[in-house]
DNA sequence: GTCTATAATTAGATAGAC
DNA sequence: GTCTATCTAATTATAGAC
């Protein structure tokens, strides 16, 4: 028992897996230059050396925190971002929209720190889009062109589509503090949740109920 | 021609408007803690000190570019969310949808900067959405209640109208530049403008066209 | 691996000349 | 009103003990 005996790559991975979750909540709260190292480490329950331990610098732990938050989705969706010629690809559509809205509620600072870098030009701005914005765009790029083809949803053009994606399914969740506030509704509420992807699914399948 | 003879209310107008414009930029682009009171002197053409001057703090700069912000919103708006028995509904509701869209990507500041402050809370969130932000959305609502009430757009509920609202209307310009490292298009050209717009009407407004 | 202490830098605020 | 120069506090980065 001497040092090595963690499940992770290497070090102690509590600890690492901490100070990336707690990087992942500030980074996404606040933005890269808002976000204290100080208060990542408090919140993680960590040293504040610990993160150039960890990550070196800054800047290489907000990657890592990126890198996680679209493991994440990745993770959950890849199942339903496949071709799947099994099932009707109207449903399939409409379980992808439904879980992408389910995402945005559960995993907030996606949304978050996606729309904090999109906003202005920089490197970290490219490194997110290059590595990844641009393949999810891709993929869903895929899926709505073969479904505007068969008439399943209106032909608008596919950045349109992309950017009211996942403006309406995200921006409320997104804009979780600010809704409580002005509403007195928490928009993490399963209901909420479910009439909110409702209501997406609703707008963009074009469904006239 | 001693000091006291710009049209404006004291001191230099044209000083205080460039910093004030200035600091509107900065502040929607980086946020409330990653602007830096230097760089938007500098942007203005102006002295640090004239910050003091004008607007004592960062804070009181940061509200009195926000109220900035929101009034050339109200402006814009004026005639459009007042009641107007005048015309169709239908069609005053469309005109307020592109109306809004046009609004967005000529002032992405104001998107950007509620956006922002929405994610978290704290004294700045809570000074925005009660002054600014809730107003709007109660205004916002009589129409969308009063729509939905005529089966003019779908009966959701207003808190996922108001956001799926501003989310599919406002994301593609707050986003402009990941949109253009993305796709290679720049989302406040024209005709990229108007097809959003289309979009955002046909989708909200439920035409099956 | 974890911690304390500190160096180096930078930011907002401010004093005061013109 | 506008400018230069500086103060003070806070932040990231880092050295080095345990």
């Amino acid at each position: 028992m001497s040092t090595a005996e963690t499940p992770d790559t290497a070090g102690n991975a509590s600890t690492r897996e901490k100070i990336l979750a707690a990087a992942l909540q500030i980074f996404s709260e606040r933005g890269f230059e808002g976000a204290r190292t100080r208060d990542i480490a408090e919140r993680a329950g960590a040293n504040l050396g610990l993160i150039k331990y960890y990550f070196d610098t800054k800047e290489q732990l907000w990657k890592a925190a990126v890198d996680r938050a679209f493991e994440i989705l990745t993770r959950d969706f890849q199942e339903l971002m496949a071709p799947s010629s099994e099932v009707d690809e109207r449903v399939a559509l409409e379980q992808m929209i439904r879980r992408f809205v389910r995402f945005c509620a559960e995993s907030p600072e996606f949304i978050r720190l996606m729309n904090d870098e999109g906003k202005r030009d920089g490197p970290r701005m490219r490194w997110l889009v290059d590595r990844h914005v641009k393949p999810m765009y891709e993929l869903v790029r895929r899926r709505v062109e073969s479904a505007q083809a068969k008439g399943m949803i209106p032909a608008i053009p596919v950045v349109s589509t992309h950017y009211i994606m996942v403006g309406a399914a995200g921006l409320l969740f997104s804009q979780a503090p600010e809704c409580e506030r002005m509403t007195g509704i928490d928009p993490t509420e399963k209901s909420t949740v479910e009439a909110h992807a409702d209501a997406v699914v609703r707008l963009l399948m074009g469904d006239a109920t």
